[in-house]
DNA sequence: CTGAAAGCGCTTACAG
DNA sequence: CTGAAAGCGCTTACAG
């Protein structure tokens, strides 16, 4: 059995489509009488609009798209979270698609918001791009997207509204308050720096930091790999080895602190380095272990996007909004 | 400035709507010369075909619809990352929806999804149903959906397909194998069972398991509550205070996991019994800390539901499928 | 307050 | 192989 159309409520209610059409779309300008009717008649039949009908005929759509590396990572599990509640508040529907930080699946997804004429996307940019003639070309598709695009997390320098967090600040001001504390030896585990503006603004912001606490730089405590866990792992356990050993380790993900964790736990070594994460590890917190972290609020980071895409659906020709959401230092073991 | 319509190219390429459209749905059909000029023009104008208009004439929808309870939790976080990856496979793109676990919220996701026509849902269930009146509510409302739904994690008795995990077996197996190893005295933290069907399930798995073992059922044994880590939490103070002690205990999904390690941390008894805990915890993994779980692949939940849905849309009278994934018993500890 | 008609961007028998 | 025409289910000026 089909879904019954405006054509069937009309035919029943004996009126135009264009009657019918009003109940649903400004009410008061229809006669009370033939309103309940009509109404009546929609609830009889079970009657719901079409979305893709009403769609095509107005000429825009109700969906937004959201495109993030992977969902079943936890950070983007809550920034998507914090992105559904306002979308849904504001009576929008979500799209969703995943790039796996991969240049090449960023232009699928990207095509897909294009086929599907989304009223905006949120966008966090795959980001290791390696070739620059992809990047260029997703530049291209971007531009060529008639819809508000909002850039979250990851600045690769688009002329969109962005939202992300104050990485750089935070290392920055990390450093700083290690060397208040007294380390002076400070290493850093982190992402390709040359390939992955998130490891090479955080790279910067540790730069800031011994500049700022007048540390020198030893580019031996320096680790730029890859955002795997596994990294993290054997940089650690090479570090535990060494003859000249940090007192502090920085990480830089959060797969790289379960990297870290893991082999100082395995070794024995729990209390060797003052050690800061960035993002919090939730079941440290359960099992009772303190712990140093940078708190990024990832919900939020999904809020305020969604907000930006909102307001720029409401006024198309506002000024180009970036905001820097802070990440603050969490201090429990020093 | 507009995306490019079918009738722009066809003006441009001095043919008709018809010829555009053929090259874009069966090319062989159009000669050589004029399909190459087609596509030639279509790049100029750099035009993509409209989902919408497309799915309009077609009668026919190119999404589907997925309704979980909250994506920021890592179980269903990863059931929507193995959807997703079937779902992409066939061509499809997926319309997000959040439940909380709410009657109500569950409502509008099913309006949403019919207004929307897309072409199948995967529906995880909200399972809080105090109330009888909505549960109808929503079995009228996913009746009147016309298109396949298949029903996951939570078997609520529709009449559709469905695959969730046979965590009744994995608690009979648990309780047995506790048994066999010399636990006599086996607690249970679990949801409400009489609101909760996964909890009842959980709890009858239990129950069997004791029969099977030749173990009487000790109700003080039996906690059934919330599915908060909070709950857990203050079961297992209270537990640890008791004068009869249980020699193992079972946490029944991971919030009561977290609650039942806070505990016992922070005691400093982590030791005091046998842990099994429903899903692996894998931050325990990464600290060396060894655990016992029943162990369920929720990627391969995601993958197995998407792929029934792929298949009812192939056969639409096929008969209902009910897919049972088995969810073994991992032991570390004993 | 209501209806006839055109239009949104496609597809698809039908005829040639 | 190609085109004219009708249709998918809505909306919206326009006229009354």
């Amino acid at each position: 059995m089909k879904n019954a159309t405006i054509s069937d409520i009309a035919k029943r209610a004996e009126v135009s489509k264009a009657t019918v059409s009003r109940v649903l779309n400004s009410p008061e300008k229809v006669e009370q009488g033939t309103r309940l009717k009509i109404e009546q008649i929609m609830k009889e039949l079970s009657y719901t609009p079409s979305a893709t009908a009403r769609n095509l005929s107005k000429q825009v759509s109700s969906t937004v798209g959201v495109i993030v590396p992977e969902i079943s990572n936890s950070f983007f599990g809550e920034l998507f979270s914090g992105i559904e509640e306002i979308v849904n508040k504001n009576d929008l529907s979500l799209l969703y698609c995943s790039n796996d930080d991969d240049e090449e699946k960023d232009m699928t997804a990207l095509a897909l918001m294009d086929t599907q004429r989304v009223r905006g996307v949120l966008y966090v940019p795959a980001v290791n791009y390696e070739a620059v003639g992809k990047r260029k070309e997703i530049e291209r598709m971007l531009a060529a997207l008639k819809c508000p695009v909002i850039c979250i997390d990851r600045d690769i320098g688009l002329p969109f509204d962005t939202v992300h967090f104050d990485d750089k600040s935070a290392l920055r001001q990390t450093v700083v308050t290690l060397a208040e504390k007294g380390c002076s030896r400070i290493a850093i585990i982190n992402g390709n720096n040359r390939s992955n503006v998130l490891a090479s603004e955080r790279y910067e912001g540790y730069l800031e930091g011994l500049k700022e606490a007048g540390l020198p730089l030893d580019t031996s405590l320096v680790f730029h790999g890859e955002y795997h866990r596994g990294y993290a792992y054997e940089t650690t356990k090479q570090l535990l080895k060494r003859k000249e050993q940090p007192d502090a380790v920085i990480t830089c993900n959060n797969s790289l602190g379960r990297g870290y964790l893991q082999a100082v736990y395995e070794m024995g070594r729990q209390n060797t380095y003052t050690h800061v994460s960035l993002d919090r590890i939730e079941m440290l917190d359960i099992l009772g272990i303190s712990h140093n972290y940078i708190e990024r609020d990832s919900f939020e980071l999904g809020r305020r996007a969604a907000e930006l895409l909102v307001g720029r659906i409401a006024f198309p020709e506002r000024e180009t909004q970036n905001i820097l959401l802070e990440a603050p230092l969490i201090r429990e073991t020093f």
